[in-house]
DNA sequence: AATGAATGAGTGTTCATTCAT
DNA sequence: GATGAATGAACACTCATTCAT
């Protein structure tokens, strides 16, 4: 409840304006109670951000755990029509999580999310397409991973009316091309 | 002499730690100067950010003016390669600002910046490959720039180290074959 | 259980960060149950303070009650040398509730500890010393009794180390003196 | 004005319920501007005692430079009077400050004031008596210096009506005959 | 134009106390 | 009786902004 509550207030006020006692009216309990689940507004907010990562962490690994060769682009497609259908992504709370979060003490508990996706990309590009002949499979991770999750937020966050056919086409066109040998 | 001071403070401090009479010391002015420049703290991070964007905008356009169909991948190698050794990115200074001061008020001032980049890149592909035959060049140049955008930002920012030439042949990889017909 | 819970936590903590809640987890009790035995805070602490007052009145009636004139001396050095060996003061616990206790409500409802200990002096005085003639046995009493409480409180917290004979012979030797006709 | 702004509601508050914006409003400023004069409510405590604590030891200087042997009485007379006179001592605050103050961080920046009384003392008493045959100085003058203390201080914060001669008598009696060989 | 002292609303956080269970 | 979650007033402190000099 809090942490819903805390999600809505954030994505209304921003960070910086999220007060703790608007935050605990939000949620229908006074601002002592609210200290008494969470030590501080920062820890609601890593929090917030903590359980997002694992949703789309979920999401990810759930798409890409049965990927053969004969199936990347089916896959791809889905798994970005899930992100684009926002089955993972909550975009104004995503936005006002990243952008203003990590700058306050929290940093280090957070980070690792990229990584961790592109780890679990770098598995799948290796049980669909053998070798990248040639090229290194952390760069070529790491490229597609931040070009994806670039162009799937953006898609999200503002161009919510985008969301079609052709966008999933398009980026599922950008990471098969981008993967072929 | 303001700006480059608040930019300075944003960076080493964060937007919410920099507080107004810190930047004016920084400045070598007083706090009553800088409000003689800019009518508030949000102002200075807004021009601060125009002015971010232009320069990148200009770097864009530098190089894309002159393509051509047969020169497409020289001149994105280039491009991108410029981009990474932040002749037009700040990191730690566009992160802060992007971060942090889109959410506060200024919001609305500040937004098109990656649309005119789009624009732009629209404007090049058709010049250098004509119709992209059966593809809407709209969400083409949407998805190429959002995704360059989030890799060369997330290379710049998160990889320091990584910015070596497997870098720009993975970036130009994905252009140039996201770009085929 | 409450008191001992409530002093050890005074004095690890000090009195304004002895939260009730801590008092009541060192009692091994709820909050609530603490508030079904005492009415405050200041409730508990003036009770602490009332049963340590106590102690201390008893130990000194105990070595004064049978003094002559003869035996002033090895009374003096046996009640003094017992305030030193901590029988009757609890340093940490004395400090804590005199310098913060009694500046909250709870003033008037301890005061009289002093005067008590004066009528006892001036009851031993005259009982071993006859009058001392031509002085005021309420200022003679009134001295003597806070320049020893001042002394051996002093010696006892900030002087731990200091307790050996040698203080003992100055005390003996400041109220024998003084006690001369 | 500050100081004596902040003293007056120490007092009649007590420290703890001396907030910063009473005290600025007391001293007729904001409290913004009270944070640009003094960096914490503690500082301004600290502040308070220590100019006292210097009014204090220059009193007690003044008396004691000129003392000879055959001056001690008078000496510590007219000290004894000066101090209970209020010259020096100003009860409530003093009592506020040494009783809640010291509780507060700023313990070690203010310790040291008893034991230079002690120095001084002691100084005093060889310039006086030359030797006190066998007797430690150090502890002497500490028995003496807390003793007279802990007397004075009582009589003006306990006993603003006895400030008479006798009181001055008895107070001397009691330095006369402990310093006799 | 330049200064910088002054302002005061606003913040995160604490904790004595209550009361439904 | 016992519990402990809930309360909310209160606090120290910050900082964007103003304005008299």
């Amino acid at each position: 409840m809090i942490l819903e509550a805390a999600a809505r207030v954030f994505v209304r006020h921003g960070y910086a304006r999220a007060t703790t006692n608007r935050i605990a009216e939000a949620a229908g309990i006074s601002v002592g109670s609210l200290y008494q689940y969470f030590p501080s507004k920062d820890a609601i907010a890593v929090e917030i951000l903590r359980r997002y990562r694992e949703t789309l962490l979920a999401l990810v690994h759930k798409h890409l755990d049965g990927v053969g060769e004969a199936t990347l682009e089916p896959v791809v497609r889905a798994l970005l029509g899930a992100l684009l259908r926002a089955e993972g992504i909550e975009p104004a709370l995503h936005r006002v999580l990243i952008e203003q979060v990590l700058r306050t003490s929290a940093r280090g508990e957070i980070s690792g999310f990229e990584e961790r996706l592109e780890g679990a990309l770098a598995d799948a590009i290796r049980n669909a397409n053998g070798a990248l002949f040639g090229r290194d499979p952390d760069t070529t991770s790491f490229v597609l991973v931040r070009a994806i999750l670039g162009a799937v937020h953006a898609a999200v966050v503002d161009r919510p009316n985008l969301n079609g056919p052709a966008l999933v086409d398009e980026l599922t066109r950008l990471v098969v091309r981008f993967l072929a040998p």
